[in-house]
RNA sequence: GGGCGAUUAACUCAGCGGGAGAGUGCCACCUUCACACGGUGGAAGUCAUCGGUUCAAAUCCGAUAUCGCCCA
């Protein structure tokens, strides 16, 4: 035995950098497209460069990892790919923040001099992320790092969007929009989110232009109410519309009302779309200003009158309200239609908005000249591949929301009014006003010749080279030798709040241009919740920054935590309690090692020696047996995504079984001054049980098992490129199992007993056991010194059911009968209250059995094992209460 | 309005047809030579409500309630 070669507690600070510096420094996250091995890849979901770690990129890229060690320790060539988005509005709302405080904007810096700032700024501060990335132990690629702006990045956007332009799936069209009007930018539809609102619902009077008076019905009054939420719009109305089978308002079709204010006469006409159950049965309509306006607007050939500008005021259009923003135009508007008797009443209304992701400003919906990718054509061969299985989605309930979204797929709005972004390869001539579009730039227009080109100021949406990223990471349209060995990928790892912003755009684009999924399986996380960004009004106020939970319990710990709260749930809300239960987790794995280290001298010859071909001691069998089921348990969990299972079954392993059990019954042998060839063979097996727990246990915690791995003595490099443990059916030991069941049993009862009767864990006492089946003596005769060390007994007998009587605390498990003596080491009164606890459960549990065994229906329905079992169950009951209920007999007689 | 999901021990969450589980917390005892970030034992839940299917339901189906998310 050994002096300790280890602290008495973990400590994270001391290993993780040292760790990682290794790991790179070795290069043992480079991933050799050349390798024969089989490859595995991963694209990294690039986190935003103006990012911090949040739980959400924690949990995201610790399973990630996870995948990638386990699959490098299994050999395969494992490639993780790292890099960042550039985030065009994002980035650019931070850029325009820092500059403001300077009192500039970047108008007036211009356009050069605002992008050389910001690659500026992601020098300096875009790097954050990354390092935060590689502090949490991510083992990705770094010599490949890539950048949605980087050079390759740029010249597969730049071919992409030439190729879809030349095939007419990218047109430039005026289009009714959603418009930031603070980021002074058109957003996709799925930039906008929606929120609840409570606002008013205004009821407003437009009077109607009487046509031959005959055809007005009887009574008919002299106006229409109609009902809306966007008073401010009507300015720009251009017809109202009733549903063409209202009763109500046949008479009005086709006829005209006057628009208040405005003074214009606009048409009533007739549209599916009203919903006559909806305020008065009749709606405004303003193409302009409304998705659903627009489309009846283009259905019956209305005029558009856009009355809001792009920086949310109204426009020229608006009459006397032009130059007022949008707000203050609504109070003033209802003020002047109130005056008019045009406002006939307000009710409380709620409804939702759209706000601009990025600043939370509410969008205006209004129509502008974009550019659109059309995308029907792209979404259908995405449908299929996941249909016939070309992509799994998992869990596979995400299936249903993909093709929902995939199936109401409306064109994408690409062009972007912001700066920071790929510019679009498009020149404008200012001569014949036709667009050049081409791979290079060109000198000259296109159609005539004209070299008074100017190339398109708007960029393109972010998203747009988010969906190269499987490929365009591989230097496409270069044909790499990375793409071939390395596309499709093995998987995608990510939340599913950006399944459609991310994930269905990346399965077009790929199909499309590399003719292949871009991922064989999409695994889809749960969202942590109250990260930054989400869900900020409803903060609960638990958010938990990942950096500080690394400080205060180590990285390990965060990871294990994450991944065993990895279940296919929608939320995750995470506790710091917990992280700290883990943290323990570390340090018992920590002082294991520590106590086996001191016992495995560095002369130990393991190469080639397998555990319990040697060993015939039950612990040995016993360990050895349960580490295969659990590599087993662990590998299937695993090739599933089933984190959650894989960690819990390493923790109860490691803690409750190798800690609690093993490591507690082979003290004996380890301690003994002897050499014997018991303590070898002993010594041999902790060291083959410890070092499989740590390479399982590696993916998880890759810090402190790199650590104390390279404690043992072995030949080693480092645990990441050791090989993942390999279940070996051989060395499993049903019997070994069984026998063990009743160690810790009879073990468990014995301590029942002394603690419920108060007998000082210090104190040894005898113990006798009455064995019922003679075919297990011999198997529990070889237990005794286990059971009499576990249970901290001074004797162990064996009764022949033939001495006399005496009085005993008894405790009946699996047939065995546990007998203490009561001779002035029990409690009597303890020991009856005990037994009555004891006989209520067992009475309990007989019942519920019982019911069942006395039903028919049972016995004939249902199969054959689960009566068996039942049956036993019984059996087992009726015996325990019988003598339960004899030695309380007995010791009630002695306390009277 | 359409769709999806959740409701299990004080808290945070697993389980998803045949004995209600884990971590933390709680109670009692223990400073036993790896670990008090520990050990041993214990208490704790009409598995949201109502109905149905089944020999058997936390688990499957249908309603209801509450909460959350996505899409319009």
């Amino acid at each position: 035995m050994k002096k300790h070669l280890l602290d008495k507690t973990y400590e994270p600070a001391r290993v993780e950098g040292k760790w990682y510096q290794y790991w790179e420094k070795e290069g043992l996250f480079h991933a050799d497209e050349n390798s024969h091995r089989e490859p595995f890849s991963i694209v990294i979901p690039p986190p935003n460069i103006t990012g911090s770690l949040h739980m959400g990129h924690a949990l995201n890229n610790t399973l990630q990892d996870i995948l990638v060690r386990y699959k490098r320790m299994n050999g395969f060539t494992a490639l993780w790919m790292p890099g960042t988005d550039h985030a065009g509005i994002a980035t650019q709302n931070v850029l325009e923040k820092q500059l403001a405080k300077e009192g500039v904007n970047r108008q007036e810096l211009g356009r050069e001099k605002f992008i050389e700032r910001v690659w500026k700024w992601r020098e300096e501060s875009g790097r954050t992320i990354v390092n935060q990335l590689k502090r949490l132990g991510s083992s990705c690629d770094w010599q490949r790092e890539r950048f949605t702006m980087d050079e390759s990045s740029s010249r597969a956007v730049r071919e992409v969007f030439v190729s879809l332009y030349e095939q007419g799936l990218i047109y430039r069209d005026d289009y009714i929009i959603n418009w930031c009007p603070r980021c002074l930018t058109a957003l996709s539809d799925l930039e906008v989110e929606h929120e609840e609102y409570k606002g008013k619902l205004y009821y407003l009077a437009y009077p109607i232009i009487k046509k031959d008076k005959k055809t007005l019905p009887k009574g008919a009054k002299k106006w229409i109410m109609l009902a809306t939420t966007r008073p401010e719009t009507m300015l720009g109305d251009t017809a109202v519309a009733v549903h063409p089978e209202d009763r109500r308002y046949q008479y009005l079709i086709g006829g005209k009302v006057l628009l208040p204010i405005m003074e214009r006469e606009i048409p009533v006409i007739s549209d599916e779309y009203v919903d006559q159950g909806f305020g008065s049965g009749v709606v405004k309509i303003t193409p302009a200003h409304d998705f659903n306006d627009f489309e009846i607007g283009l259905r019956h050939d209305l005029d558009l009158i856009k009355v809001i500008d792009e920086d949310g005021r109204m426009g020229k259009d608006a009459g006397i309200y032009q130059g007022l923003d949008r707000y203050d135009c609504r109070e003033k508007l209802l003020q002047d239609l109130k005056k008019n008797k045009c406002l006939k009443k307000i009710e409380d209304y709620q409804h939702s908005i759209g706000y601009c992701y990025r600043c939370r400003t509410a969008v205006e919906p209004l129509v502008s000249k974009q550019w659109f990718l059309k995308i029907q054509p792209l979404a259908q061969p995405a449908i299929e591949a996941v249909k016939d299985g070309r992509t799994r989605i998992i869990p596979q309930t995400w299936e249903k929301s993909y093709f929902n979204w995939m199936n109401n797929i409306r064109d994408w709005c690409i062009s972007r009014q912001i700066w920071w972004g790929h510019r679009i390869p498009a020149w404008h001539c200012q001569k014949c006003g036709q667009i050049t579009v081409s791979r290079e730039d060109p000198a000259c227009c296109s159609s005539c010749q004209s070299p008074e080109i100017k190339q398109e100021t708007d960029v393109l949406d972010t998203w747009f080279s988010s969906a190269l990223w499987p490929f365009s990471t591989m230097k496409w349209p270069e044909k790499t030798k990375e793409l071939k060995t390395f596309y499709p990928t093995s998987v995608l790892v990510t939340g599913f709040d950006i399944l459609f912003f991310w994930v269905a755009r990346m399965m077009m684009m790929g199909l499309k241009f590399m003719d292949d999924v871009p991922f064989r399986d999409v695994y889809i996380h749960a969202l942590v919740r109250d990260i930054e960004g989400q869900k900020m009004s409803k903060s609960k106020g638990n958010i938990i920054d990942p950096l500080l939970v690394m400080d205060k319990f180590g990285t390990d710990a965060l990871r294990f935590t994450l991944a065993a709260f990895a279940a296919q749930g929608r939320d995750i809300c995470l506790s710091e309690e917990r992280i700290a239960g883990y943290r323990n987790f570390a340090n018992k794995i920590w002082n294991a090692s520590r106590f086996s280290l001191m016992y495995l001298s560095e002369d130990d010859d393991v190469k080639g020696l397998q555990p319990s071909c040697f060993s015939d001691s039950l612990p040995d069998r016993w360990i050895t047996t349960r580490l295969n089921q659990t590599i087993s348990t662990v590998r299937t969990a695993l090739n599933h995504y089933k984190f959650n299972e894989a960690a819990n079954c390493l923790y109860q392993f490691i803690w409750h079984e190798f800690c609690d059990w093993y490591l507690e019954m082979i003290k004996p042998a380890l301690s003994s001054k002897e050499q014997s060839p018991i303590k070898d063979v002993t010594r041999q097996t902790l060291l083959i049980t410890l070092n499989n727990i740590l390479r399982l246990l590696h993916p998880f915690m890759p810090f402190i098992t790199e650590e104390l791995w390279q404690k043992l003595p072995i030949e080693k490099q480092s645990i990441m490129v050791s090989s993942y443990p390999e279940n070996n059916e051989k060395q499993i030991d049903t019997q070994a199992i069984a026998e063990m069941e009743l160690v810790i049993d009879i073990a468990t009862a014995i301590r029942n007993i002394r603690s419920e009767n108060n007998i000082s864990p210090s104190l040894k006492i005898p113990a006798t056991l009455k064995v019922k089946d003679p075919k297990i003596i011999p198997s529990i005769k070889h237990t005794k010194n286990y059971i009499m060390n576990l249970a901290r007994l001074d004797s162990l007998n064996f009764s022949s059911g033939k001495e006399k009587p005496i009085a005993v605390a008894t405790q009946v498990i699996k047939g065995v009968e546990i007998q203490i003596p009561l001779k002035g080491i029990i409690n009597l009164e303890e020991e009856i209250k005990r037994l009555d606890k004891e006989l209520d459960k067992v009475a309990k549990s007989f019942k519920a059995v019982n019911k069942k065994l006395s039903n028919d229906d049972f016995l004939q329905k249902a199969p054959p094992e689960v009566i068996k079992k039942e049956e036993e169950k019984a059996r087992e009951l009726k015996e325990k209460q019988k003598k339960l209920g004899e030695s309380l007999k007995k010791v009630e007689e002695l306390i009277s």
